[in-house]
DNA sequence: TCAAAATATGAACAATCCTCACATTTGCAA
DNA sequence: TTGCAAATGTGAGGATTGTTCATATTTTGA
């Protein structure tokens, strides 16, 4: 909450730029902007957000959103890079100490059943996440930041399977994690039911990728 | 390409219902707005696709592009609903005859390379399956298809390990089968040797659960 | 032959993203 | 304190684009 990275980084990458809100007034102004457009999201979905209502919504002009957002997909975006840092700090943590087959399968199983939750009770970040394909700079932080997460994989099963070609490893983790990431979107858009056996047959297909030869 | 069902079909899960086209003469435009609409989806993805471009393209007016579709999703839908009724042709085919363990195996990696040069090669194919997780009509028509083909592959599973409860082999299947879809998406939004990699780390890694236990 | 149904048309409407010229507030050096 | 430059705030209006609808034309079938 501190010090909340300016949307600006967003923008590098995305339209053209945009100040970055250095006043104490600004800077919370940004914070309402974001706040209200999460809880947009939230209710209809990042697609019917409008922007006149998360102005509206913020207590600011539309003019002021614009000043600091370059256009729509950049506050998903700010929104989007929030939940990946939050996240990859969580998953770094339960991975890093792991050493063991063992470590890694309580690890990683526990791992899933925190995103799958997260996944049902986020909607904001479920939409964001589902727009994924579509949006092609959202497209781009949602690999990098899967690749990132594929690492903390990576350096664990290096230590597991010392003798495996490391190239290797690095594809396996990475599309574990990616097909994490499809199974949790899977999921979620079916019965309940049905959601949770099909995240209880990715755990056991993922390890058994993970802890075979 | 002989009675290509009419658009109406569409609608019905879709939007407000439009006229089928019930004359030779309509016919034969709603083919022509279908193949511009293809050729803009090619050239620059359908979201960019402007309706305007479709008719003037088509070489009808746009009030006539409505008479057979009522929204811009229901002739991406449209598109995407003749895919799937090909795929669906091919996979059957390709697992109709599959009674064995070899068999599946050959089979399997054969329907991967296939799906994975089509992806690569057919970029409305793409474009359509990768707006599949924004639109809600078309990620239930890729869900609804996607169950389909599972279930090919369930019938497989069931004759080669008839112990296993049927409902696990369903799971199974669907859960292969989406992954499947989830990887060639990914391979397709990464340099192409990765791309190679990561589909065939997907092929391993589905066999081996496919034929586990 | 002719009326009803089907089909064709495109100007106009409506929704919405985004810009811009101008007003206000804040930070800070003199 | 004062004054000015930079930062911030505003909202009407430009621009794009999906969609409708009143009207005209063509086809069908009796």
């Amino acid at each position: 909450m501190e010090d909340t990275a300016a949307p600006v980084s967003a923008q590098e990458q995305v339209a053209s730029p945009r100040r970055a809100p250095s006043q104490q007034r600004s800077r919370e102004r940004v914070e309402r902007m974001l706040a209200a457009a999460s809880a947009l999201i939230a209710e209809q979905g990042s697609d019917a957000m409008r922007m006149g209502e998360v102005a509206e919504r913020a207590g600011v002009s539309i003019g002021s959103l614009y000043q600091f957002f370059p256009d729509k997909r950049a506050i998903v975006w700010a929104l989007a890079e929030r939940y990946t840092a939050e996240s990859q700090a969580c998953i770094s943590a339960a991975l890093a100490g792991v050493s063991d087959a063992e470590g890694l399968q309580s690890a990683f199983s526990e791992l899933v059943d925190i995103y799958y939750r997260l996944f049902l009770a986020e909607p904001v970040m479920r939409d964001i996440w589902s727009g994924t394909q579509a949006d092609k700079a959202l497209r781009q932080l949602e690999l990098a930041d899967s690749r990132a997460n594929a690492e903390f994989l990576t350096a664990v099963l290096k230590r597991l399977r010392p003798a495996v070609d490391p190239a290797t490893l690095e594809t396996t983790a990475f599309l574990v994690w990616q097909m994490g990431e499809a199974a949790m979107r899977l999921a979620i858009s079916v019965e309940r039911q049905e959601g949770d056996r099909l995240v209880a047959a990715y755990k056991r297909m993922a390890l058994r990728e993970l802890l075979a030869e």
